[in-house]
DNA sequence: TATTGTTATACTCTATAACTATA
DNA sequence: TATAGTTATAGAGTATAACAATA
């Protein structure tokens, strides 16, 4: 019985989830940019500067996919590559100001998107949503 | 005080989802299927016969790039193109069963990642996502 | 000699434009 | 003439293999 319930459950919430991401992901700040690219530039916002190999590796794509994706982000203006200092090998790649200002602009987006369909529901169920919130980020932190 | 809340519940369920759905998408019956063909097999399993058209405006993709994609699934065995019999210049796309059946084991799959994390749940726990679910599917659906 | 990144090349998925067949 | 699909061609993102620079 319990084990029905939870295949139950399990089946609903990824149905639910996997479409609820498809609606969020639509949500960008400039559409020209790819999945790809915003996820880098998410990264950098939030870890800070890294090395070309450890983006690669983070994103789970080749360095020479990474170094295309970094080529393309540098032309336009998003982040910045440079050396280096104390191993020559390694290049540093780091978030521009405008790469900042599109990571920020597509959150709020995005942000915006989720806020205007909770506003639409009741006091209670905003409560029991904001109850679930946390235990469904530990399953996705798993 | 109401809208802190509810931006800031917003903001949470909004990372939360992209990172489950992450998870999930990655848990395929067979890895050498594409997103886009796998959602493609996933509609035709859920809705019936489809033309290609049809097929290219719900996936919002353009006709010749459908096609490419019905070509490719029917090389492999998973879909049949047929002419549609009232209408010479209508394709009508089908799943067969071994479509069917990757359908079935890669919706087994995934529901499997997600259960084996809900049975690590407390009942509580489980309670508060199963009520919580219906509303997030209503929020997906809107 | 090992590590880090880059270049060369090819494959997949997508698009637009032009074409064919049918209504 | 309009609609449904296909073919031709090109661009973006990915990969593997080979290469260059540095440790």
């Amino acid at each position: 019985m319990l084990i029905a319930v939870t295949n139950e459950l399990a089946h609903t919430l990824r149905q639910t989830v996997l479409r609820l991401a498809r609606r969020v992901r639509a949500e960008r700040a400039d559409d020209a940019m790819s999945d790809s690219k915003l996820s880098v530039l998410f990264q950098l916002a939030n870890e800070g500067p890294r090395t070309l190999g450890s983006l690669a590796e983070s994103e789970r794509v080749t360095p020479p996919s990474m170094n295309r994706t970094i080529n393309a982000l540098v032309e336009q203006g998003f982040v910045t590559r440079e050396s280096d200092a104390s191993d020559g090998r390694k290049v540093v790649i780091d978030i521009s100001d405008a790469g900042r200002r599109l990571v920020k602009e597509t959150r709020r987006r995005r942000d915006a998107w989720f806020s205007s369909r909770l506003a639409a529901l009741t006091t209670e169920e905003r409560y029991l949503l904001a109850a679930a919130a946390p235990i469904l980020r530990r399953l996705a932190d798993q």
